[in-house]
DNA sequence: GTCTATAGATTGATAGAC
DNA sequence: GTCTATCAATCTATAGAC
């Protein structure tokens, strides 16, 4: 038996690419980067994955199947789901970080826009509808969506640092009161 | 008397860059497509601005000089701020979209990441600010900016177009409800 | 399957003639 | 100041030896 198979190639190719766009991103990383990283030849990048937007595709993909944890992030009692989300991201979300940077700076290009659009209805709206009752539980989902976009937008791209460090419990109790309000008015 | 100076043709460049970053962002757009929007050759963007991200940081920040509207979209009556912002916004802001998704797309690279900061905090969190009283005023403000940042993210970046096709009024009613109580708890 | 080698097209930036 | 010419690097993609 082989003790490498392309498959295996194929993967590590995937998890490198993976660990190089969170921390670089899309732009700065380049398929011979990706490729070196584990000793192998950038031709083989394209052989497998076609391009490197692909690959990025795809890379982001296995991210977000593996958002599980979005399910125990949107779960507990109804009653203290916002203030809940807001703790958790600002005490720091060190997995959702840099696939959202990722995505949303690489988000002209077609195919990123709709990953992007992909990934917020998988790991935002959707957890979330799930939680809430009522007809308009789908309107209700998306406003709160936006609103954790803006927390996470200040937090991580802004980098407001008076909102995490100076007030955080402050921050916590009036962004996830606010939160709690649009999705149970 | 010359009638084309120096710097005409540093304005030119400057313009037609600002134009060229709002339309297709910054990576996109090469130093070559600039020059050759007034018929120019490429070394001289290089000398006039000293790199393409200096010139593209310049671009941005005549734009947020140019952002004096902010005084008067959060202006008016603090009983109604909340829904008039949110409604402005729905409405559709051709003038703030292009800066914000510019500066957004490019905030990798360490000087536009400054900049966005500085575009956040003069363009929302201060004029908020001014419109407050009381001693956490900073802190409702940054709140509240976090909540416009998130409805542009999800209106322009994500491009949820249920939120403002579908459900214009509901969506003004309820988000600028929920940005009014953090303004004004 | 994996590699070497290479193609052709970009890019940002520089040197130097005028 | 402006341009020509060029550099070094990037990219995607292909052909072919092994």
């Amino acid at each position: 038996m082989a003790r490498h198979t392309a498959a295996d190639t194929r993967a590590e190719l995937l998890a490198a690419a993976t660990t190089l766009f969170h921390e670089r991103g899309f732009a700065a990383t380049s398929v011979r980067d990706i490729a070196g990283a584990v000793g192998r030849d950038a031709a083989l990048v394209i052989r497998h994955f076609g391009s490197k937007e692909a690959l990025f595709l795809e890379a982001m993909q296995s991210e977000l199947g593996g958002a599980e944890g979005m399910e125990e992030r949107f779960g507990g009692p109804i009653e203290e789901l916002g203030e809940r989300i807001v703790r958790d991201l600002v005490l720091g979300d060190e997995r959702t970080k840099p696939i959202f940077l990722a995505l949303i700076r690489a988000s002209d290009g077609a195919g990123v826009s709709v990953r992007l659009r992909e990934v917020h209805e998988h790991a935002f709206v959707e957890p979330l509808r799930a939680r809430l009752s009522g007809e308009d539980a789908d309107a209700r989902a998306r406003l709160a969506a936006a609103m954790i976009g803006g927390l996470l937008y200040s937090l991580w791209l802004v980098e407001d640092t008076e909102l995490a460090a100076h007030d955080r419990e402050g921050t916590i109790r009036r962004y996830g009161g606010a939160l709690q309000r649009v999705l149970v008015p």
